[in-house]
RNA sequence: GGGCGGUUAGCUCAGUCGGCUAGAGCGCUACGUUGACAUCGUAGAGGUCACUGGUUCGAGUCCAGUACCGCCCA
């Protein structure tokens, strides 16, 4: 069979090869999982639909891409199964800040026109992320798309609410939560981010009733709820206040009366060990009041402003009335100090607003039975971690987690399927759209509740909704689990966490035995990227410049599962030169076949060269790319994608381009057709194999390349993984031997300014490796730049020059006589030196060797490598002695 | 405050079961247009493996402590 030898252009020109195979493979079907062996499955964390794909998107569609790759090579159905995530908060928030523009908020459009605008605007956007997955080559089978708010997932949804609230799981109740007062929505813990803040505290003084003149100092970081307040704390045991307790103050401005209680959670080494309590506003005093029956009195209104129990600061925004209130105190004299004070504040996930601790009617999903579960599962095995680490953090928060806030008070989202009857005032709970009647009296009175669920409720069943779940489909039956859940390390309480509870509530068992984790992209110094620092890379910009196979090929060999992905251009530069490294590779490879009768199968599959007619480098590059083979594989299993691709790149560009294709120049150069035949089959054969092994890190480039040369079958992207063959021990020891040598001449060369042109004269004394290197004398003389004629490779010689440069290789001795080259002192010195190490080697090791401790307790094998290197050090010595002799 | 991770060449990181004279890429220096590739080649310089102590015949690797950095949680 003969090459296609459709020419490549001199240098590799990644956009006009991208654009040429992704639409080719989707409508070739490649995307959808084939066969019936045990499928491979991955469900994508499905991006959100409010805006454009960053490098968190290019990072998982890399990873996911690449075992998804992997996994089809080696012949599994393989789904990768892509969606979108409507994003509740965000995505409202965007199409709000749209309608701002037009100068009207959502309340003037109302609940149906509003949600019209959202959904054109979803339109839009996922069409972009798709658009944008396909640039970078996520090969996910786009006919199984899903959406969050699909009827099939929106039905999955009500449908999981009403299993919950039946069994009792689901409950509605009064309590302290995080409020945004910018989304104007309740907030689960998860969803708030703490910060250190510089700030104040502020010490105030509140008069003790009938005790005209004392005072019980307290002191707050938020002065303004002091407005709030139905108590004072202490320390039951806190000696200061002990005469106090049961007394009363007089909370100024609002002189109200309120008592002091003592409670064993106040710290008496903070502040003044006097606290105030304001159970509305936080979530210790709410405890507090509650212990002690002290009413709540909440002071603001849901946006942030004071409402009317704060009096005069009534309507005035929180931090506006601080001041206020502040100011106020110091005049009446109550305030009785102020300090600088770190302390930490909430902040919206989203919007990055200070989070109000809030007290309000919500809908919780009760935790204590299904955290069980999922901490059961992270124990025994059942869902394994990767990095490993993972598991303990997972299980370490699962201990501190409570009942998860699920209610939001968005119209954006799944709506909660929950109907009140005016009726007979009972509440119900439905798996169906919409619901005329009351199911308990039939009255038509009834209302829905007007909230929507988190987005994460939707996001935790992902695994199975995207599967037809609730109903049992051939796709459930066959998907779930899924194979691994691969997503990023800042959403595994939020996201992995709740798809293993409810895996194991719907479905009876773990979605996915393996959760992988990847970190955070950074920029090069490790910075968070974003929009202020300016510091942001842009994919789609980068992968315009360099390539899509180029960043994937960056982004998976950035650094260990897990870690911090630190993104340079220059790093995506320097990959782009490997692909330009793959591509000259094959166009060598090409030309080298031109007009050649390669060794095919029936199949049209390259046959591997003849035994009997390899070379040694071409036994030696074999037996090379077995190795990479077998640890490529062992790598992807183990999902460290960062060392396969490492290894890829070292066996591409130092084995196979510099040693083997140098080497076959001088075969294809020379007259003896047997070899040229062999280093040619040698070529193709190791270059196929490699483009596969390299295909799911670089898919554009190594399918190009791929269709130019023999194969089997139609595409790359569907041809076998390559199983990893046997060894050839001994050549690779004899080869190492020859590069070794070729690398200490060149060495020589440049020490003693050996112009590159000129060949030098060598005489190599070869002992037992005289036939092995005469064998190899013509690359020698290439790859050296040895003068052929004048190389004399002999067991030993009889005369050595004298003006000569010497270099002791194992048991082989080379000599240079560069005539008029050789500074003989200089070359003495050297000698010497190099004599230095030999003699510190063979002291060392025989030292070692000497202590029976040692020879006693280290084992075999170790003892014996000692042996061979202390034999070999003392031999170096002494031929480096001789030669010195001999030098005079 | 609690938990986790890290500290190896100027930078980014490997270093398996403890056997190391500690490696790679990038960067740097010198030289170089050999019929794949200057997006390249050849060669070179560059290290107190954070620190202290311990275990061991032997520690970059295991243990304890210290310092600093990062992340998560409160």
């Amino acid at each position: 069979m003969q090459t296609q030898s459709r020419d490549l252009a001199k240098t590799y020109d990644p956009t006009s090869v991208e654009s040429r195979w992704y639409d080719w493979w989707d409508s070739h079907g490649y995307f959808a999982p084939h066969g019936d062996g045990e499928p491979y499955t991955i469900i994508m964390p499905p991006p959100n639909v409010t805006g454009e794909l960053h490098t968190g998107h290019a990072l998982f569609a890399t990873v996911e891409d690449v075992l998804t790759r992997f996994k089809r090579m080696q012949g599994r159905p393989t789904l990768w199964l892509p969606g979108a995530d409507h994003a509740g908060i965000a995505g409202q928030w965007v199409v709000e800040k749209e309608l701002a523009l037009e100068g009207i908020t959502r309340h003037d459009l109302g609940r149906e026109k509003f949600l019209e605008r959202v959904w054109e605007w979803m339109d839009l956007y996922r069409g972009r992320i798709r658009e944008q997955l396909r640039i970078l080559g996520a090969s996910c089978d786009w006919s199984r798309f899903v959406f969050t708010m699909d009827p099939g997932p929106a039905r999955a949804v009500r449908t999981a609410f009403k299993k919950l609230y039946d069994k009792g799981l689901i409950y509605k109740g009064e309590r302290m939560i995080n409020w945004c007062p910018r989304c104007m929505t309740a907030l689960s813990d998860l969803e708030v981010n703490h910060e250190e803040l510089q700030g104040h505290i502020w010490t105030l003084r509140y008069p003790i009733e009938g005790e005209g003149g004392r005072y019980v100092d307290v002191a707050t970081t938020r002065p303004e709820t002091m407005l709030g307040d139905t108590g004072v704390a202490v320390h039951p045991e806190d000696e200061r206040y002990l005469d106090l307790l049961g007394r009363t103050v007089t909370l100024p401005i609002m002189q109200r009366s309120i008592p002091i209680v003592a409670d064993a959670a106040v710290d008496p080494a903070f502040g003044t060990g006097a606290v105030k309590i304001t159970p509305a506003h936080d979530p210790n005093d709410f405890e507090i009041g509650r212990r002690h029956g002290l009413p709540a009195i909440t002071v603001m209104n849901l946006d942030g402003t004071m409402n009317e129990n704060a009096g005069v600061y009534v309507s005035q925004d929180r931090y506006e009335a601080r001041k206020y209130v502040v100011a106020r105190l110091q005049e009446e004299g109550l305030l009785a100090r102020v300090e600088e004070h770190t302390h930490s504040v909430g902040r919206c996930d989203r919007c990055n607003t200070i989070v109000e601790p809030l007290i309000s009617e919500q809908w919780f999903l009760r935790m204590d039975e299904l955290k069980e579960l999922a901490a059961q599962a992270a124990r025994d095995g059942s869902v394994r971690f990767t990095p490993e680490r993972y598991k303990g953090v997972y299980l370490n928060w699962i201990a501190n987690e409570y009942d998860w806030c699920i209610s939001r008070q968005l119209w954006w989202g799944h709506r909660i399927p929950v109907w009140y009857c005016a009726e007979c005032g009972e509440v119900s709970a439905s798996d169906r759209e919409t619901v005329e009647a009351c199911p308990h009296c039939g009255s038509s009175r009834i209302e829905q509740d007007p909230d929507v669920l988190d987005t994460w409720f939707s996001s935790g069943l992902w695994p199975f909704s995207t599967l037809g779940w609730p109903d049992e489909t051939p796709d459930l039956a066959r998907y779930y689990p899924s194979s691994v859940m691969e997503t990023g390390d800042d959403i595994i309480f939020k996201w992995v966490h709740r798809m293993i509870f409810f895996g194991m509530e719907f479905m009876g068992e773990p979605p996915f035995p393996d959760v992988l984790l990847h970190g955070q992209v950074r920029d090069a110094q490790g910075q968070r990227m974003s929009k202020s620092k300016g510091n942001g890379i842009d994919p789609t910009e980068v992968t315009a410049q360099y390539g899509s196979d180029a960043l994937r090929f960056t982004l998976a060999t950035a650094g260990p599962m897990g870690s911090p992905v630190k993104l340079s251009t220059e790093k995506v530069e320097a990959n782009r030169n490997f692909a330009n490294k793959i591509w000259n590779a094959t166009r060598y490879v090409l030309r080298a076949l031109e007009g050649a009768d390669l060794a095919t199968a029936p199949d049209g599959s390259l046959l591997p060269p003849d035994p009997s007619a390899m070379s040694l480098p071409d036994r030696w590059i074999l037996s090379r790319l077995h190795a990479v083979t077998a640890e490529v594989t062992e790598q992807l299993e183990r999902f460290n994608l960062n060392e396969a691709g490492r290894r890829l790149y070292d066996f591409t560009w130092s084995e196979l381009c510099d040693w083997y294709i140098e080497s076959t120049k001088v075969a294809l150069g020379g007259t003896d057709e047997a070899a040229k035949s062999s280093a040619r089959q040698t070529l193709a054969y190791t270059l196929e194999r490699s483009l596969r092994l390299l295909h799911p890190f670089m898919p554009f480039l190594t399918e190009e390349l791929w269709q130019h040369l023999p194969h089997s079958g139609e595409a790359l992207i569907a041809a076998p993984w390559p199983p990893a063959e046997g060894r050839d021990v001994e050549a690779e020891e004899e080869y190492a031997l020859v590069i070794e040598l070729v690398r200490a001449v060149r060495n020589a060369r440049a020490e003693n300014n050996v112009p590159p042109a000129r060949p030098v004269t060598a005489l190599i004394a070869a002992g037992q490796w005289t036939d092995v290197l005469r064998g190899q004398r013509d690359l020698l003389a290439r790859l050296a730049r040895i003068d052929s004629g004048s190389l004399q490779i002999e067991p030993e010689l009889a005369e050595t020059p004298a003006q000569a440069v010497s270099l002791v290789i194992g048991q082989v001795q080379v000599y240079l006589p560069l005539a008029g080259l050789v500074d003989l002192g200089e070359e003495r010195r050297r000698l010497q030196g190099e004599l230095e190490n030999a003699r510190a080697e063979s002291d060392r090791t025989r030292a070692r060797l000497a202590n029976t401790q040692f020879t006693e307790r280290a084992p075999a094998q170790v003892v014996d490598r000692e042996r061979a290197k202390l034999a070999a050090a003392e031999q170096r010595a002494t031929l480096l002695e001789e030669r010195l002799r001999s030098l005079g």
